[in-house]
DNA sequence: TTGTTGACTCTGA
DNA sequence: CTCAGAGCCAACA
């Protein structure tokens, strides 16, 4: 039988990102991990996030807790934007402290 | 089928 | 602390 994907990784990775509560954040290692991917396919995933869905991919960020630049162009002040709008705080240099802001999915 | 690209992470200096 | 290079996996042509 043809080997069928059980789960299209970019559809795991998308479950758990909608699992972030408002005023936190988790980065792509974090979700490659949980997928069982790397942290590249987590925002290859997010990158190909359609318009208008209702994935918060703005609580997604990379490890050092910064919005990553994206190739869109303002797609990061708008991430910047959202969080702040959240509820969280950013320091100089627009950095997020990941160990008062990360989600724990195995918190729950 | 292979090769290239991408919203990353890690290690070393 | 910052900067640079290498590794990584998945989707697309």
């Amino acid at each position: 039988m043809s080997q069928q994907t059980p789960t299209p990784i970019y559809q795991r990775i998308y479950l758990l990102v909608r699992q972030i509560p408002a005023g936190y954040v988790t980065t792509y290692g974090q979700l490659g991990r949980l997928v069982g991917c790397s942290a590249r396919t987590v925002g290859f995933a997010l990158a190909a996030l359609p318009p208008g869905n209702d994935t918060p991919w703005q609580r997604v960020i990379n490890s050092k807790g910064q919005v990553s630049t994206r190739t869109d162009g303002e797609g990061n002040i708008l991430q910047y934007d959202l969080l702040v709008a959240e509820g969280l705080h950013f320091d100089a240099g627009q950095r997020l402290d990941l160990q008062r802001y990360q989600w724990n999915f195995l918190r729950c």
